[in-house]
This record gives C-alpha cells, structure tokens and sequence, in this order.
RNA sequence: GCGCCCGUAGCUCAGCUGGAUAGAGCGGCUGGCUUCUAACCAGCAGGUCGCAGGUUCGAGUCCUGCCGGGCGCACCA
C-alpha cells in the first residue's frame, strides 16, 4: 500500500522537476492520519515558493485512483495526510492471524550470511554483568537478522592465548599448594578471586591429593588446561540458563596452531603493509584511516594481540561471511579503526566489518555502587544478576536501552521491586489476551473471520493500527543492529493494550462486537508473543 | 593534548533517514475493582532537550565552538 503511494508521489515529484528527496511515514500522532509525507514542503524549499500552495498543487497531480484512501488533506506547514480506507486494515489484521508466529518476518536480508561474534570474554574468571548486556544485546542483533531473512551464526572467540592466561593457571596452583596447607602467593597480576579456591578442591578431588606435589612446570601447565575447561565450561552453562546458544566457538590458540597467524603477517608483508623499527614489525594502519601505526611483532618477538585478531577476522571472511558483526565492549572503541584498517588494507570489503558497541554496565545495589573486579573477586556474577531478577526480566533490562548508552543496573530494585519492573507489564499485556480466550473457553486460532470495523470504537481501530507497525519495527531494527526498538514498540503496544482492555470490553458484548474484539485480542497476542520471542523473552499465558 | 560515546522531567531513559503541541516508566498528587487478572486504568503536577552560535520553511535530531560525565589514546589483551 504505502509502496504504490510512495512511487506515485514520486512520479508527481518528477514533474516538477527531477528528483527530491521526501518521506511518507506514519506520523506520531494519530490525528494526523495514517501516513504523510513531506514531498511539498522539499518540493517549495527548491522552488522557494510557499509550502501549502506547493500542497495544493501536488494533490491535484495525485493520481489516486488505485489508492485505497478515504482521504488526503493539507496540513500544517504543508504535510498531506493521507487516511487509508478501512478495508486496508481488516486485510492487515487478516494478515497478521494468517502469518501467524511469522509475522514480523521478511526476506529482506536475502539469505545474506551474517557473523555476529558476541560476549567473547576472557576465560579468565565468571561471566559479569556487562557480558550479560553484551549477551542479550548480540543475541538479539542476531534474532533480528534472522527474522530479517538473514542466514546468522553466532560466533564466540576465546582469547585462551595470552599472557592472562598463564597468569590465571599460576594463580590457580597457588589455590591448589595452599588447599593442602602449604603457604603460597597468588602472582603478581594475578586472580584472587574465590572461584580458583572451588576451582582447585575441584581438582583435588578429580586428581587426587598428589597433584600438588608435580613440579611447578607440569602442575602449572595441567593447571593451565584444566582452567580452560573449567571456565569455557561454566560460561556455556551460564549463557545457556540465559537462553543464549553460539553455534561457533573459535579459539584464539588456534589460529596460532593452524599457522594463520603466521600467515596474516606474512600476507600483510608482502602487500608492502608493514616495516621494521626497533626491531618490531609494524603494520602501516595510519595509511587507511587509523591514526597512527601499530605493532604486530613486538621486538621480543611475540605478537602483540592485534595480530591473532587480524588473523581470525580473516579466517571467518574465508567462512563465506558476506557481513560481519562484533559486539565489544565501549572500552574497546579505540580499537575499531584500526581494526578495520587492517581489514581493508588486505582487501576486504569496506563496510563488512561493522562493531556494535556496547557500553559497560554500572551495578548499583540499593542505591550503592558495587565495584567490579575480577582481581579483588568482589563483583557481580552474570548468574547471580538473572538469578535474582529472572532470565526475562535481565534480558528486557538489557534491551531496553540503546547499546552505546551508559545504563545502571540497581539490583536492589529489581530484586525488591519486581512489579515495576517493565518486564512484566509488558508480559501482563499478554497474559491478558490469553486470559480472554481461556474465559471465553476456546483456543484464540479457532476464532476466524472478518474484522468488522464499523462496529468498533476508536480504540480497537488504534490498536490494530499499532498492531500493523510491528512488521517495520523489526526491519529497522535489524538495519540499525539496535534491539531496544523492540522493546520501545514492546512497552508502547502494551500501553495500548491495558487501556483499550478496560475500555474495550470482549465477552458478553453483542456477537458481532464480540467476535470482532476476540479476533483483535488473538491479533494482538501474537504480535506480543512474536516480539517478545525476537528477543528471547517468554510470553507467558498467565501470572 | 588527541579521539570516540553520552548530556532530554526529581530518578532511569525513549524520541524512527530533520517535521506538526518533546514522550514513557519509576517517584509525587487525585480518582477508579458486583463485569474478560488492580502485576491494571483515567487524570494532575513536573522541561531553557548542557551552553552559545550556524544551516533550514522547520533543529532534541545536522555543522562549529565551549562546559560537564564516561572510556580510550602501549612493543597489555
């Protein structure tokens, strides 16, 4: 509908002169009808002539004809509001009972196979919070995608290669020389944090007491493995009770096992991208738009960790990507153009690395701010949060604000208080629709028919109009990798709903007004169980 | 010093590629259950959209400069 609107106002656009550029979207205010567009006020601001006239004169060009519109009119300082004629919504509400759990789906992403590399935490110690924001955010893109005709993988990737890691494998035989009573010191840099305490009895018991009697070489290196383990072990367990699965874990200690990194630089080399100084190999980055060069071989001899990085983005271009998306933490911003340089210096595409940047999640308990460190082990644990607040509640937290936006966490209120908590509003809203259907005895899909608008009030006909917008919520979502819009329309939707369940009253109204609201209810539940599923959430029945 | 993000109601935040009278939740105040869940609804109060310029018919939105907050500017990852 709003298609053949569009291409008309830009034939009209056409005569008068060339291209220009307008909008036709839903206004926010539902007075204003049901689409407008601003093409009369671009058209005057070239011509320098008064909007409204302007107006005037693209209305009469308006070929309408095959537009199913019960008006237009001239607005303001020169919109022209268009109302569409009933029947367009009654065959919108048809379309959504007919598409079902699908609707809010579309083809748009072409089977375009997108990465979306998320959480990728160090395995160095427990899940925090961030990671949880970091988790529902790239879950979410990827949904997003999915529902956008995208063929997603969700990818995780394991910095198991780095110094931290031997930092965390001496730290732990530290735990396991003093579970046996013997005196020892955590490192220095090292973990103090009492998950390496259980983490060694662990141990002990699988290996038997003797295993703090190896040499320090053999228990460190054991300890190294066992650590790796442990901890990948424990972030899936997590990640999974969050409703997160990856269908890809990549290792950073692999990428130098297979030689890639190794063959990064050598690659790098010979496009002429790199130089020698102070003994240090250098990668040319300020040629493609960092601002200044960056080391990949220190003079030691080592790599530096951009140059595993550059090695596994390269490895998942030779997947067959079309589309790359990382979520990193904000405080690794400083990282994306350089990155990214290295990227374009080897040829890759433009643009086929994006970066969704997420930003640090600050906990406060009761008012208090809790301080994270994994070194002093005094933090908030990823579990601890969603075991408090519910998977649902700590997934719809975390979308409900942009990702590059600093958010608090009171932990406090949304153990307390969990009836403010938004989450639940927005599920009532759905329990509700149920709950008509479990009143009136009969399932919501055997309710089949026509909408029949003329019989309805004002606030029936806004619902279904709200109902209608879901379907490009998701699209621009998925455009913008940002999740919260869901959850914006979630709470907005939900709104309408509460209001129009007490102003609007389904069973025991005459037939046809019954039958109308029911197929509106059963419309509506659907479109909060489809958003609520995008993003990972239930959609409970009653509570 | 340089770069990125942020600055909107008492608090936490939305505001769609620049649009019409800037919104929500929480908190405050007034009302509302003999009727599908009051985990709800209706209403009231609360704003110099950090400040100052600029572009535009039109700026919370774009540009410039300041101010404030966060983060980053390693041969750490």
């Amino acid at each position: 509908m709003s298609e053949r609107l569009r291409a008309e106002l830009a034939r009209v656009a056409g005569t008068f002169g060339g291209d220009v550029a307008f909008t036709l979207e839903r206004p926010r205010d539902l007075a204003h009808g049901d689409l407008a567009t601003n093409l009369a006020m671009q058209l005057a601001r070239r011509e320098r002539t008064n909007p409204r006239a302007m107006a005037e004169r693209v209305v009469a060009a308006l070929d309408l004809s095959s537009a199913r519109l019960a008006s237009v009119e001239i607005a303001g300082p020169g919109f022209i509001n268009f109302r569409l004629a009933a029947e367009t919504l009654t065959e919108d509400l048809q379309r959504i009972l007919t598409e079902g759990a699908r609707y809010g789906r579309s083809q748009s992403g072409q089977g375009r196979r997108v990465n979306v590399e998320f959480v990728s935490a160090n395995p160095t110690g427990p899940l925090h919070v961030g990671h949880g924001r970091g988790a529902a955010l790239g879950d979410g893109i990827a949904a997003l995608l999915e529902w956008t005709g995208h063929t997603v993988t969700r990818e995780f990737y394991v910095n198991d290669a780095g110094a931290q890691i031997s930092r965390l494998a001496a730290s732990l035989w530290t735990r396991i020389q003093q579970a046996v009573g013997r005196t020892a010191e955590i490192p220095e840099g090292g973990y103090h944090g009492d998950y390496l305490k259980e983490a060694a009895a662990e141990l002990l018991t699988r290996e038997g007491a003797s295993f703090a009697d190896l040499d320090i070489a053999t228990g460190v290196a054991r300890c190294r493995t066992a650590v790796l383990v442990l901890q990948r072990a424990e972030q899936d367990t997590t990640l999974a009770d969050f409703g997160v699965h990856f269908d890809v874990v990549s290792s950073e200690q692999w990428t130098y096992d297979h030689g890639d990194v190794d063959a990064a630089i050598t690659r790098l080399r010979i496009a002429g991208l790199t130089f020698e100084d102070g003994g240090a190999l250098w990668l040319r980055t300020s040629s493609f738009g960092d601002d200044r060069d960056r080391v990949l071989r220190k003079s030691d001899g080592t790599y530096t960790y951009l140059a595993p990085d550059i090695a596994y983005h390269l490895d998942k271009f030779a997947r067959g990507f079309d589309h790359a998306i990382d979520v990193w933490g904000a405080d690794h911003h400083g990282y994306i153009p350089r990155m990214q340089a290295a990227l374009t210096a080897l040829g890759l595409p433009a643009g086929w690395l994006d970066v969704a940047l997420v930003q640090l999640v600050r906990v406060v308990r009761g008012g208090e701010e809790v301080k994270m460190s994994k070194r002093s082990g005094d933090f908030v644990t990823l579990r601890d949060l969603y075991e408090e607040t519910g998977v649902d509640a700590a997934r719809y937290w975390f979308l409900m604000r942009r990702g590059d936006s600093h958010l608090v966490f009171d932990i406090e209120l949304a153990k307390s208080r969990t009836d403010e908590n938004p989450v639940y509003y927005v599920q009532m809203a759905h329990a509700r629709m149920s709950g008509i259907f479990r009143n009136a005895g009969r399932a919501a899909e055997d309710v089949t028919g026509t909408i029949a608008l003329s019989v309805l009030a004002v606030e029936d006909v806004d619902l279904l109009k709200k109902l209608t917008q879901f379907p490009e919520i998701v699209a621009r979502a998925a455009i913008e990798s940002e999740p919260h819009r869901v959850t914006t329309y979630l709470d907005e939707l939900a709104r309408m709903s509460h209001g129009w369940y007490h102003a609007c009253r389904v069973l025991g109204e005459p037939p046809e007004i019954e039958h109308s609201r029911l197929l509106l209810a059963r419309a509506t539940r659907q479109v909060f169980a489809n958003a609520l599923t995008v993003l990972g959430i239930s959609a409970p029945d009653r509570m």
